[in-house]
DNA sequence: TGACTTTTGGCAGCGACTGACAGAATATGG
DNA sequence: CCATATTCTGTCAGTCGCTGCCAAAAGTCA
């Protein structure tokens, strides 16, 4: 009887408040919609996609769709902040004795797990920015900027100067950058054949002795 | 009779079809559109000012207006077309015995007219992108990829190297535009104070050895 | 259970942007 | 100078991303 199963899972549910229903029915809503998203996106395309139609398939109305993300590139990019999060962690925990360069090519490799995490999900946002403008942009204005931010914060502490003032870690964290986004497109193009860590390391090794101290 | 000169200047105007006529009236109206929209987002602020009304201070219709530029954001950067020309042109004449990065920074000293040319133009520009994330966004995803995109294929060439495939070109591209970037923000801060070039020049020295041949 | 807070849906609306078409302006050949 | 072909413009109607507002539903806590 399969339909127990259902039963079963109905009657499980406690009928009296559980304490955080509401945060655990949110990060699902929230999950849904990025899932929604994600395969409708991969199918149809990014422009060809409503958010309505999004809200629609994961069982919300386009207003609440509104309330989880502020745009429509940003459900794409779901993973943001948890990754920039662990970036951040990763940064910090690089030793002061390494040269800034090394350091932030360290940090990234910390991130292999994040990266295995949301392959799926990074090939297809890969695809969707080399197909439409939007999306590019979005990766660049927001995405982009957004490790750029880490990276200059880490580098100013590193070498203890005001980024505003000091062009250094900003131009650093932009070599940087370029890197990732070189690795970045060939490994989409190769859909995800090499190792997408390998390919960031290699390309982060292609940026000379920017960033030593000896510089100053 | 100051009335004359109205009177002369309409008769001045050949009643026959000139050769272009057309093409004079486009530019016009293309300056007119630039201008009105520079003079309302200085005075009210960019998301305040609307497409229609830009149109309006123009005297076209919106449609019109849309036919001039492709979006809101184009029309603040009006001279990104003829400044990207004057930077391709300006990296094509630099020789091909300087080193990579002395070659950008070297053309963009040359860029010197057209700064002091678009100079009210680029402080509104920064202005607005410090202070309005839509402005921001586009001359990230934009303009400054423009930019990018000239040094990049600049830079591939000198190096004879597919930029696709090798990453030094974009990262020292990067690197470079990241120092123009704090050049800029710098600039901007002051109020347009320190000359532009030399501020961007300074920023680019802070560049280390980047693009020597010497780390291939 | 009942009062309180948070989340949701529906609606109405704004503004950026587009396709279609008809009329005005302009270029071109005779 | 005129007729004709070409290009440009305004108008209109429509789509879509995104937002404020309010009332209903769901969840929390005593």
């Amino acid at each position: 009887m399969p339909a127990r199963v259902d039963d079963v899972a109905l009657l499980d549910v406690d009928p009296r408040p559980t304490r955080n229903r509401r945060a655990a029915k949110k990060s699902k809503t929230r999950a849904d919609l990025i899932a929604a998203a994600a395969e409708l996106f991969g199918d149809i395309g990014y422009d060809e996609v409503t958010t309505t139609r999004i809200a629609d398939a994961a069982d919300v109305s386009q207003r609440t769709f509104f309330r989880y993300f502020p745009t429509k590139e940003a459900v794409l990019y779901g993973d943001m902040d948890e990754t920039l999060d662990e970036l951040r962690i990763a940064l910090e925990r690089r030793p002061e004795t390494e040269r800034p360069l090394e350091a932030v090519r360290a940090a990234i490799v910390d991130l292999r797990s994040n990266f295995e995490r949301h392959r799926d999900l990074r090939l297809l946002q890969a695809r969707l920015a080399a197909t439409y403008p939007a999306v590019s942009a979005y990766s660049r204005a927001t995405v982009q900027m957004g490790w750029e931010r880490e990276i200059i914060a880490a580098l100013a502490d590193r070498l203890m100067v005001d980024p505003m003032e000091d062009p250094r870690p900003e131009i650093i964290a932009g070599a940087a950058m370029s890197a990732i986004r070189v690795a970045t497109r060939q490994w989409s193009l190769q859909r995800g054949t090499p190792d997408y860590v390998d390919l960031i390391d290699a390309a982060l090794a292609a940026v000379p002795s920017l960033g030593d101290d000896t510089t100053t």
